[in-house]
DNA sequence: TGACATAGTGTTGATTCGACACTAAGTTGG
DNA sequence: CCAACTTAGTGTCGAATCAACACTATGTCA
């Protein structure tokens, strides 16, 4: 244990929270990382962490690395899994448990890319520390699944925003188009969004309807 | 962190493996809970757990758990969620990585009810000990919810099983009776279980086909 | 051999799902 | 001002899936 010492000072659980924060942007799911100047892994990136403190729970801990990462108060944040092989983290034995979350392209925009935290396109990930790039895949998954029976997607979007904009999020989730009639037919019949009478224009184009979440907050578990 | 050693001694983190172990019986979903013999919750029912040892995986733990319990070697078991809140475990601070596994009937048969250990119904469990009626309860919405999905519901069954046994699986744990007709339809349509040509007999009537797993070992997700 | 108990089997109507193409409305540039 | 451009927005039809529903088959047992 004496490595473990290292990463265990009195107070502190040998317990982490991590995690995978989401956000939809220039037509990419992006993930937020952070540079590592510590060893081990110096200089690689990595999920935004962090130690449980003594007397908190990994909920706390998820919520207070997110609000250390400028006001990212408020997002939807969800347990994903627990990550304890031994020799995870080469200093000792720390067990992970990882959330994801899940951040409106408005708010990430207030997060700007900087040498010690930047969005990256999860589809073209450099090699992270630890097994966070394993916490990533599961959490792409995990969400990507979602979309098929939740009204997730919807945590992802700004207050007002146009169907054109929601059925991008889901292409760029899922990884595959999406046939634009059937899928106003799907969300219109669940019912999760209502238009605002307003419309955004864009371009030498059709201004698009705005709509926005008839119940804010809620992910509702469909079907 | 005084409380915490009593459960934190030197070579163990203040992290456990607790385990809900399911199986079919008697027309009911049960559970194999344990009679606690020490402080705290001394004389109440809990899930099989225990601390992890230093090196030893949440998984290698959970493992453990269902080794001791007469060769549960070689069931099925996933993660379920992880339990950190301050104050769970009255003695310190002990992060909970839950998991669930499921148990043949052929098998739960070889683990007799005793005064240490016993298969309860699910649905009129005693109070439990800590937090583990939340992780009963939330390892139930699992299962049934993976009913729905993929076939989980073989692992419960034991080596070759009657059509009506395995709707009897389905029934218990979804709490609502299933047309007959359809269930098989939808059975043989997943091409997961094939007749072995033999026949089961029990009571006055006709004999059933018995069937066996097509791809043992096997959990697909469907649809 | 007749009563009994569970095994086993198809059809139909309703609903959902997936494929598919054109018109609408604003912008921009000549 | 009008023509070209670009994205917004809309409906139908056939296929597949799903839910409801009842009778015959085959063994045991008295």
């Amino acid at each position: 244990m004496r490595e473990a010492e290292a990463v265990c000072p009195a107070g502190w659980l040998g317990v982490s929270a991590d995690v995978v924060v989401f956000s939809v942007g220039d037509d990419a799911l992006r993930v937020r990382l952070q540079r590592r100047h510590r060893t081990p892994f110096a200089g690689s990136l990595a999920l935004p962490g962090t130690l449980l403190r003594d007397d908190e729970s990994p909920e706390e801990g998820a919520q207070r690395v997110l609000g250390g990462d400028v006001g990212l108060d408020r997002v939807y944040r969800e347990q994903l899994y627990t990550f304890g092989r031994p020799g995870r983290d080469p200093r000792g034995r720390v067990v992970a448990v990882a959330y994801f979350a899940l951040v409106p392209a408005s708010v990430a925009a207030g997060l700007p890319d900087g040498p010690d935290a930047a969005w990256h396109a999860v589809d073209a990930l450099p090699p992270l520390a630890f097994d966070h790039a394993e916490m990533v895949a599961m959490a792409h998954r995990r969400l990507s699944a979602k979309l098929a029976y939740s009204t997730i997607a919807l945590e992802l979007m700004p207050e007002r925003f146009t169907l054109s904009h929601l059925q991008g999020v889901y292409e760029v989730i899922g990884g595959e188009p999406l046939d634009k009639r059937n899928f106003r037919k799907r969300i219109g019949a669940l019912e999760c969004v209502e238009p605002t009478g307003e419309t955004y224009r864009a371009g030498n184009h059709r201004p698009a309807r705005l709509y926005r979440r008839r119940t804010p907050g809620r992910v509702e578990i469909i079907k």
